[in-house]
DNA sequence: CCAGACGTTGTT
DNA sequence: GTCTGG
DNA sequence: CCAGACGTTGTT
DNA sequence: GTCTGG
């Protein structure tokens, strides 16, 4: 889960980091960042975080400046001589964040840090076929992705590194894969992330912060997921169509079927919206969250990008039954899983 | 007691 | 660096 | 997801 | 049969 992500946008754009309310003063190693719509683990990407946090891990609040970082994907730990390629460290549970043992122990609480995104691939099995899909804000803003970071001396070389922490999907989102990135969606929820100073120690971990790794429910900032070209699953690839909708390149051809034939059964939905809306939700108005789109292109698409397996059959559905939640109860805390907490702003 | 793991995902 | 497994 | 283990002791 | 490791 959480093993690609696009961000292709200008470095200026980024910086800005439209969709939230950040400071973000500098960009160390900026020359060291590609914007890429494919971005795959071992390859360098932006995070932000606390200046004062960078070495030794000092408590940092939110007075502290806020820094953008391009880093390694892959977390190699402080104690580590050797870059070890076999540990998978692309990702990392909040489960086992929030219990504070082992090799996240030493991170939690002083080296937190977020991930810029436009958004996350992942792969909806079915069957056989690994079919992939974008997630990404419906108002176009970037996501802030959880994550830790650290540093680590490797042949003489300061080698900094992140990981982005994952969480069980949110309901709605469980048609798709059972783990998720966990997303801030919130200025105030990016704060309280990177305020280092309310946890000085490995050992303390607040509450709020395991609020924070719960399964998305903010229902002011909705997402959307639908499915992507095959081509964006082969790491070096590039492509703008990566992070559309493949439905708007089949249009054109279909529209020319179309002609001749009547479509009868489309049951095709390429794009599912899903906002984390249960039931009702009153009337929403989203807040158009300032300008957050465009960049610049130049990237010419894969010429020959012919329509994939998978054309029809897509399950949106679940959206409302989550399949493999069958209880009634109200999910008590319990010790390793989930407690059933809402929102946080 | 010391060597070895320490992590996550799941083909892409 | 610290915990675990043998 | 499937293949393979599934145990305990700890002398040197 | 079920858990673990890869």
């Amino acid at each position: 889960m959480c093993g690609r992500f696009a961000l292709r946008l200008g470095r200026d754009r980024i910086r800005q980091v439209p969709g939230y309310n950040l400071d973000v003063d500098e960009w160390e190693n900026e020359d060291e960042f590609v914007p890429r719509y494919n971005i795959a683990p071992r390859t360098q990407a932006p995070v932000i975080r606390h200046r004062g946090a960078a070495d030794g891990g000092e408590p940092t609040d939110s007075s502290d400046k806020m820094i953008m970082q391009t880093m390694k994907w892959g977390l190699v730990p402080h104690w580590s001589k050797v870059e070890d390629k076999t540990l998978s460290t692309t990702n990392a549970r909040a489960e086992n964040l929030v219990e504070g043992g082992g090799m996240w122990g030493s991170l939690r609480g002083s080296k937190r840090c977020v991930i810029p995104v436009q958004g996350y691939y992942e792969w909806l099995t079915k069957g056989k076929q690994k079919l992939p899909h974008f997630t990404k804000r419906k108002d176009g803003g970037l996501m802030l992705l959880a994550g830790l970071y650290d540093s680590a001396v490797i042949d003489g070389r300061t080698l900094w590194t992140f990981t982005i922490v994952t969480t069980s999907a949110n309901s709605s989102f469980s048609w798709l894969h059972d783990r998720q990135p966990v997303i801030l969606s919130s200025t105030s929820s990016v704060l309280a992330w990177l305020d280092t100073s309310t946890t000085p120690t490995n050992t303390s971990w607040t509450k709020q912060l395991t609020q924070l790794v719960q399964p998305y429910s903010d229902k002011n900032v909705e997402l959307e997921c639908y499915q992507v070209p095959q081509e964006v699953g082969r790491v070096g690839t590039e492509s703008e169509t990566f992070i559309q909708p493949i439905k708007s390149r089949k249009d054109g051809i279909q529209a020319m079927f179309m002609k001749q034939k009547e479509v009868k059964r489309k049951r095709e939905e390429d794009t599912e919206v899903i906002g984390v809306k249960d039931e009702d939700d009153g009337p929403s108005k989203r807040a158009k969250t300032e300008d957050a789109d465009v960049e610049e292109h130049d990237e010419k698409p894969p010429k020959k990008l012919k329509a994939e397996g998978s054309s029809s059959g897509f399950k949106p559905s679940s959206s409302s039954q989550p399949p493999s939640q069958s209880q009634e109860r109200k999910p008590k805390p319990s010790p390793t899983k989930e407690k059933g907490i809402p929102e946080t702003t």
